[in-house]
DNA sequence: GACGCTTACGTTCGTCGTAACTATT
DNA sequence: AATAGTTACGACGAACGTAAGCGTC
């Protein structure tokens, strides 16, 4: 057994059981990535993979454990490296983050100027997905913090704590009724076209709570990933524009009017994602610090350590 | 990087930095296991361990993480290796107990005695050590399972569950004035000699709290490691015998006198041991379940994947 | 017939063990 | 002087890549 061989199985299953797109992604030959794994599954005795004739179509049962052992050992062998660049080149390393549109153009930036300044010679990587990728980027190593606002709770190999709350408002052209309202409430939103996120934002689902509580069915005539998106929309004429507080902008949207709206739905809170048991660079506490002061080193250490809530864990 | 260097300086640290002791348990040569570190070293680019011209004479801050993050993937390597057993001989395997004498010599035989008529392919491996040397042992995997009276806290690598509770007895010459008292004190022990467990149990010390908490001073004028000689010395007429109420038996010790002191002394909790994050065989949780019925697989797997209480976890 | 896994084979690189050397106690 | 670690070197073996073969879809 040897690393190289766990490496290989962990890519397979990642690629879907393709042997020669794994093989593509690690740089190497097909016929190595298939005959190493072959000899794992002789090694262990059991079949990682279900073959039909000569294609993997499956994964057996055994299989499934040993792949996610094969993922933790992986990690471990990860944060070895990450130990070893903590001490030699502590200002140095990749910080690594995916975040929706959201978060990344409205909550990060002020963090980030201040990290960028303390850490010149870290390399930042910002990737902007909608939350599935985002869940799938931070699994994947491609990112190793992420702002989501689910708690990842079907991923057992993740974990994610509560990081910062929000809320929302509506943004409308000038001069628009909704302006003037006394005092705004959902109904008179719902008269109106409505413009917000996608339903592939689990915040949207607040939103669509919220209506559905008051029996109302609002006229969302156009879903955008993302709220510049909205905005824009919103400056056409086309509707009422409904978005996180955060994204409106008084100066740079001085042309489009705002109400909050915090009160009409329930306050959606952003998360931290991070991969269970990863070992986290120095900066990278660093980071999630400015990013949301009560998350510490503690506490951060004990959600990467703490048990899955109810995984099946290493269940037979 | 590869599994070979993990185990070598894994090795190298538990045989108190002696590489060639290291060479040799591992049965390669001294100077492949030079080489395999130095390399490590040199990939991670930082010394994992303190060298004194040639000698290593201690771990460097970045070597004791090194070193826990390796001692983890190697318990996952382990992990791989199980699972495949148990899906390829799910009956066959080892099942190896560290226990103290009173455990293996009272508590196990019955338990034990099912488990080999259900299993008989199974090899087990019985071994005996006081408390101290049960935990070493259970750490270097030299076993599996581990019968201890303390928590077991001081060792981040291990979890403790408790299993059962357990009080003492006096044994005693026969027609001893012991026996005759309407109820038995520890004032009336106290008056005579008394032979009991030597210090390394930790059952000891709650014998030493009860006396000491009634301001006795209990004249022990021996300690032994196993409840056989305490009974033997105490049939010679050398003292009283103070010791677990199940290592008592009426039949074999009927020449000895008996008296439960369970209302003397607080009542003790043997707890099973395990190496944190161990990836247990079928007939492993089988036969915890048979010792104590309420561990059952789901209540171990919470223990094992729980956080440490209060360790410095990969702290830099 | 295109795609995808396996088998076969030759080259290369890495690992291991022996032996000689050097430093510490 | 003895013990312990490093350097040097040669032999073996494992892993990789190329090319050909064979099964699926």
């Amino acid at each position: 057994m040897n690393l190289q061989q766990l490496r290989y199985i962990h890519e397979v299953a990642r690629q879907k059981l393709n042997i020669s797109e794994a093989a593509n992604a690690l740089f190497t030959s097909q016929p190595g990535v298939s005959k190493q794994i072959r000899q794992l599954e002789e090694e262990l005795g059991v079949e990682i993979f279900v073959r039909h004739g000569k294609r993997l179509t499956g994964i057996t049962p055994p299989g499934r454990a040993v792949l996610e052992i094969a993922a933790r050992a992986l990690v471990q062998i990860d944060n070895l490296r990450k130990v070893g660049a903590e001490y030699s080149r502590s200002d140095e390393g990749r910080l690594s983050i995916a975040a929706t549109h959201t978060q990344a153009r409205h909550a990060l930036p002020p963090v980030i100027r201040g990290f960028l300044s303390r850490y010149p010679k870290v390399k930042l990587e910002l990737h902007q997905g909608n939350p599935r990728q985002v869940a799938e980027m931070l699994l994947n190593a491609d990112a190793d913090l992420a702002l989501v606002s689910d708690p990842l709770d079907e991923y057992d190999a993740l974990v994610s704590l509560p990081c910062y709350q929000w809320n929302r408002c509506i943004v409308t052209p000038p001069d628009h009724p909704l302006l003037r309202e006394e005092s705004l409430t959902l109904e008179a939103i719902a008269r109106y076209p409505l413009i917000t996120y996608d339903e592939a934002f689990s915040g949207r689902s607040a939103v669509d709570r919220a209506f559905l509580g008051r029996g109302l069915k609002p006229n969302i005539i156009l879903t955008a990933l993302d709220s510049d998106v909205i905005k824009t929309y919103v400056s056409m004429g086309l509707g009422v524009g409904l978005l996180a507080r955060m994204a409106y902008d008084p100066v740079a949207d001085r042309r489009l009017g705002m109400r909050d709206a915090a009160h009409l739905f329930e306050t959606s809170t952003t998360r931290l994602g991070l991969r269970r048991h990863a070992w986290l660079r120095g900066y990278e506490y660093d980071f999630i610090q400015a990013l949301s002061p009560h998350l510490s080193r503690k506490v951060i250490e004990r959600a990467l350590f703490s048990p899955a809530e109810d995984g099946e864990h290493y269940s037979v």
